[in-house]
RNA sequence: GGGCGAUUAGCUCAGUGGUAGAGCGACCGCCUUACACGCGGUAGGCCGUAGGUUCAAUCCCUACAUCGCCCACCA
């Protein structure tokens, strides 16, 4: 016993064990034992986005999947887990900008666009190497031969093809529409996109002039300047008289047209039962507009100023101009009410901005749009049938040929969809994937209104155009816009096997086993996937979807930078141990359910660590050789066999059906209660060792005598099960004890990271 | 407004149609030759409220309450 240290130090261990399952190239899966008879069990890393470090919930959430990878290897699969990071478009250029901005004070107008993507590339990619390196640190078996990356070559070529497709399809088209604009960030957004804060506003019921017949209420004011029409519901007894009139008015000085019109979707219990459309500043109203023909006036501008509005409001910011409005309102006693109320107000997620809307000529994905899908491995669409993207995302899930769990979450998902329109898909940033669409000035001069999709001005390409393909000219523009981030990440589970090549990896290992992100981005990012998997290669990305919760402070608040909560899941890993903080992280998770982070547990499972290393130091010192043949000759013996293969049952059982946490709670149970408290009590009068009169009941002992073998045999298989369950949650502590194992002879295989999983 | 989740020991949370569990903490006693990062023991819960189904409910059903989240946005 000499030799081995009283208490386990990971710190000592972690990094050497890792270095020698890299040596050993298994994280690869075609390098494991008999690869090709093995079926394939895949996992892709959701890329955590190279803004910065990594957080508790990566640590979480990558804990969760090396449990499964881990467990699924021992299992005799074909266990690939693909690693990777996320450029992360608008929320990498705008913690760049900020940062840079501090630092040497210049904005992206300093530079071209060339040198700005390059610095933030550059930014981009240190961030990388430092998330990789922690990676590391968990002990994750991610196969690094497969690191890939949102925004490499590989995944430009991908992105470029993708769209491709689905432009030549009809399914991306360029419209002008109102759309979110981020005003800080100076770019469109989605709807996903948006935050939404609960502040108090004021609702002003008021007539545009003394001459119109009809109350309206608003809490922006200062849009009406582009109103084009009055809304009332077609059965409205007081409003009825008025529909189809038009009336020319001027409101703050600005002349008005303003229409008359019935629409089924105006409540008339709400205000006044009248609304103002403003078909150019809300995504509603401009339906309502789109439905009765109307046209209207754009009125504020991308900075979220007053533009064409007038001379009392021109430049104004929205909320002088509300007051402005206000207080002409009350000068010609026209406002007839003001009351409080609540109401939401948008901001864009990454940069904090108000977000406006605004008519915009933007790219689109089509997602209503029908289309016919000629190979289909999709559940109720056959090959050659007619489908929507809407109807792949249904119908992959509805059916079951895509599993959500928890189960719960399925109805979130359908609910979104219900709801969905077109994905609004450029970005006005620099940092992303360039929309791969030329215009061809010597064609045509581009329609500013876009009114002419897919038309001779607009090409899109895979590989750079040099020449127009209809008149041969160069005189050429790329289109300047790049893409939402979500279109590169929607590729994801194909791109990083090499689509659209067709390569070996793609046939082995696609679709993926399950993919196993937080529930916040299902729709983000589950249903894109889905979407962009369902339409390219007819398939599905992944046959399950388990959804984890998020990591929470002690208060329940969520970790962020701007509340600077944050845990460094490395300054954990270092002061307890990486296996400690992950049984920790795993513990008790249900899946689904937020976890609150508590240093306490993590402290806990050190002890546990602990625990098995001493476990281990007894059998070592006491178990000399490794003799297969044993049998249950007492009741200890009885108890612990049936107590162990309950566990090992019930273990399988429990991952199987990604419970980690139940699966977690037994091994730990009878590890430290069953095993250790009971049997290795007893085994030491088992194998004579205790020679306290108090604790061996008086005759036992030499009964005991000729036990002493079997005893030892029992000891030792328990620990290597033990060593085995345990293997995915705490995979360090493990194969070091392993490796002490196989230097003494006491086991044979030469990991446990690719030892058969016990049965 | 719609949906979802939570409500179980002081704290953080598991769990089950049939006498309630874990970790941490508290209290008492132990430095027993694997481990004081430990051992043995003790205390502590009408499993949110009210109904219902059942021989039996913490678990199933229905309301309600409180907290949290998601979606919609009534302008």
């Amino acid at each position: 016993m000499a030799d081995l240290p009283k208490s386990y130090d990971a710190s000592r261990v972690e990094n050497d064990i890792y270095q020698m399952w890299l040596k050993s190239g298994y994280f690869n899966p075609d390098n494991l034992p008999d690869a090709k008879k093995r079926k394939p069990f895949t996992i892709s890393l959701p890329p955590p986005n190279v803004t910065g470090a990594l957080h508790m919930g990566h640590a979480f959430e990558d804990t969760i999947q090396d449990t499964i990878i881990r467990f699924q290897r021992m299992r005799g699969k074909r266990a690939l887990w693909v690693p990777g990071t996320d450029h992360a478009a608008i929320a990498t250029q705008a913690k760049f900008e900020k940062e840079h901005y501090k630092k040497h004070a210049k904005s992206r107008h300093d530079y071209s666009r060339q040198e700005f993507f390059e610095m933030i590339q550059k930014f981009a990619l240190a961030n990388q190497s430092s998330i990789l390196s922690q990676l590391h640190k968990l002990g994750l078996s991610l196969d690094w031969n497969r690191l890939a990356f949102t925004l490499d070559k590989e995944r430009e070529l991908a992105v470029r093809t993708a769209f491709k497709r689905m432009y030549d399809a009809g399914l991306i088209y360029r419209g002008y529409r109102v759309v979110n604009w981020d005003v800080k960030g100076q770019t469109t957004i989605s709807d996903d996109e948006i935050d939404y804060e609960e502040i108090k506003g004021v609702l002003y019921t008021f007539k545009y002039s003394k001459d119109f017949p009809i109350a309206i209420s608003t809490t922006r004011p200062e849009t009406k300047v582009g109103d084009a029409a009055v809304a009332v519901h077609p059965e409205d007894e007081r409003y009825k008289k008025f529909v189809g009139q038009e009336f020319n008015l001027e409101f703050v000085g600005v002349p008005l047209r303003i229409k008359i019109i019935a629409d089924k979707e105006i409540d008339p219990a709400y205000g006044t039962g009248a609304v103002g459309v403003t078909p150019l500043h809300s995504m509603i109203d401009f339906e309502i507009a789109q439905r009765h023909n109307l046209a209207g006036k754009q009125v504020i501008n991308e900075f979220g100023k007053m533009k064409g509005a007038g001379e009392l409001l021109e430049g104004k910011k929205t909320a002088e101009a509300r007051v402005i409005i206000v207080n002409w309102l009350k000068q010609q006693r026209l406002l007839e009410k003001e009351e409080t109320i609540t109401q939401n107000l948008s901001r864009a997620q990454r940069t904090g901005g108000i977000v406006e809307p605004l008519p915009k000529l933007q790219w689109f994905v089509d997602v209503n749009k029908k289309f016919v899908l000629s190979k289909s491995k999709l559940s109720g669409i056959p090959s050659g049938s007619e489908t929507t993207l809407k109807d792949i995302m249904r119908k992959t899930v509805e059916n079951g040929q895509i599993e959500i769990m928890p189960e719960r979450f399925a109805k979130t998902y359908f609910h979104w969809l219900d709801n969905l329109r077109d994905w609004c898909i450029s970005r006005q940033i620099i940092y992303g994937h360039r929309i791969p669409i030329w215009y061809c000035r010597a064609c045509q001069a581009i329609s500013s209104q876009g009114q002419n999709p897919g038309g001779p001005t607009m090409h899109a390409a895979i590989k750079d155009l040099a020449k127009c393909p209809t008149c041969n000219s160069t005189d050429l523009e790329k289109d300047t816009d790049t893409l939402d981030t979500w279109f590169s990440s929607g590729l994801w589970t194909f791109s990083t096997l090499g689509w659209p090549k067709e390569t070996a990896d793609l046939k082995t290992y696609h679709p993926t086993s399950v993919m196993m992100p937080g529930y916040e981005i299902l729709f983000f990012w589950v249903a894109r996937m889905i979407l962009m998997s369902g339409f390219l290669l007819g398939d599905i990305p992944f046959h399950q979807v388990y959804l984890h919760g998020i990591v929470r402070d002690k208060q329940g608040r969520k970790f962020s930078k701007s509340l600077s909560n944050g845990i460094d899941p490395l300054e954990m890993t270092a002061k307890y141990g990486t296996d400690a903080l992950r049984v920790a992280l795993v513990f008790g998770a249900a899946p689904g359910n937020d976890v609150i982070f508590d240093e306490q547990k993590v402290k806990g499972m050190k002890h546990f660590a602990n625990k098995l290393w001493n476990i281990a130091r007894f059998i070592l010192t006491n178990v000399q050789s490794k003799d297969h043949k044993f049998e249950a000759t007492t009741e200890a013996d009885q108890i612990i066999l049936k107590g162990l293969e309950r566990t090992v049952t019930r273990a399988t059982e429990n991952l199987e059906n990604y419970r980690l946490h139940e699966a977690a709670q037994e091994i730990y149970q009878f590890t430290w209660h069953e095993f250790a408290d009971k049997y290795l009590e007893v085994s030491k009068y088992q194998m004579g060792l205790s020679t306290m009169e108090s604790v061996s009941p008086a005759g036992t002992r030499k009964n005991f005598e000729n036990q002493k073998g079997n005893t030892q045999q029992i000891l030792l298989h328990c620990l290597i099960t033990q060593l085995k369950l345990l293997h995915p949650f705490m995979p360090f502590i493990t194969e070091h004890i392993w490796q002490l194992l196989r230097e003494r002879k006491l086991v044979k295989t030469r990991l446990l990271m690719i030892t058969q999983w016990p049965s």
